[in-house]
DNA sequence: GGCTTTATTTTGATTAGTCAAATTCTTATC
DNA sequence: GATAAGAATTTGACTAATCAAAATAAAGCC
């Protein structure tokens, strides 16, 4: 069995890799689980050794397939808790990320069958991210974000990337949640500004870097 | 913040002093917790350091106030995610124990104190044992046992512990589950058995180790 | 192409939790 | 009250995960 620092670096890859087949860099990883960059080396080493992960030294490390559905059990754990703290629970979608955190690695599969069907098997958590299925399968459809998809054009905001409680928190406040309405109103790459149009009226503006976090498509 | 491990040892403590203040033998620790007793013996002294127990030494070990809190808040923990894995994901009764062992140290107040709501603040959970309040308040009521109690009598069942899954399914064969009703037609010391007469007429016999697992009050 | 900056890896230590086996204490028994 | 049996403790060793700081490799730059 997976000790839950596994699960957590194994999750971390499989985040920072974006898609599959890219190599993530000790000093990305490192950062995201907030350990030192000597630790991830040696983490790494410890999980190549048990087939996990292929680590290309000095360059970075990408999953292997074992390793692969180790994470996406991990993602797909996560992602069900999410999803029932805010349907059942009635918690904040805003704050949700920490607590799955710590029980993404403690419910087993028995349980999660049952959340999984009392939530009626939803294929989506509630900040849009796809839920993987029983069997390792995941939505890998790539969307624009609000920093490069066309201006003017009605567009629904299909997922909200980035779980930090503050960026959710101002996402929550300017109504900016998945399934709600917008367009670019004007995007001016110098100044690194966006402004968006809500059907409200209401304008909202905010940085490239945090439009970059909210994920849309054409409103159908 | 308490590891889990802490935890575990704090809240076997309690449950082996019954009640409060017997002082708890090495060797039984050891055993519940499926250490050897040297082990418990050097976490023992740690959690001495820590103001959690005071050890008696080769004596005992006893909770002080802080430790007796730390333990309750687990068992409250525990206790209601059983009641919630049988409640609402309609989990059996007689599988639930393993599941909330792991739950108990990854579950957050702000989760627990919602579920608590859904459940309507209950007083016990599916095996009859009683919930500490998010104060550290348990009901202390002591039971007579089958092995105990007055033959003949018509009698409810209270509260079934030991955990084993191997017992929770032969008291759920033989109905024998908090609520249901019985009296006990016999009692043969000598052979060690005794003899239950169902309100449906089934008999139902069991040895006399196994009957003190059975709580049970006067049918009302 | 040599030098500097930056990222990565290595090395040596530390902490929590554990076991096996040797030692020491308690207690029951004669 | 001495002794044997049983329980508890101590000692030495190990694993997983971590950090600080030294060593090494890669990449960019003039």
């Amino acid at each position: 069995m997976a000790t839950s620092t596994v699960e957590n670096y194994l999750k971390q890859i499989l985040l920072l890799s974006a898609g599959d087949d890219a190599l993530v860099s000790m000093g990305d990883l490192a950062a995201a689980l907030a350990v030192v960059p000597g630790t991830a080396t040696t983490m790494v080493k410890s999980l190549a050794s048990d087939g996990l992960v292929d680590h290309h030294l000095r360059h970075g490390v990408r999953l292997t397939a074992a390793g692969r559905r180790v994470a996406l059990g991990v993602l797909r754990r996560h992602r069900l808790i999410e999803t029932f703290l805010v349907e059942v629970l009635k918690m904040d979608w805003t704050e949700v990320h920490a607590e799955a955190e710590l029980l993404e690695h403690a419910i087993s599969d028995a349980v999660l069958d049952r959340l999984d069907a009392l939530l009626g098997h939803p294929a989506a958590d509630p900040h849009g991210d796809p839920i993987p299925t029983r069997l390792g399968k995941i939505d890998a459809q790539v969307y624009a974000t609000l920093a490069t998809c066309v201006v003017a054009q009605p567009l629904r905001i299909v997922r909200v990337t980035e779980q930090s409680g503050e960026f959710l928190q101002f996402a929550e406040r300017n109504g900016l949640r998945p399934g709600a309405r917008v367009r670019v109103a004007e995007r001016d790459l110098a100044a690194g500004l966006i402004t968006l149009k809500k059907t409200s009226g209401r304008t909202v503006a905010l940085s490239l870097a945090a439009a970059g976090n909210i994920l849309v498509a054409p409103a159908r």
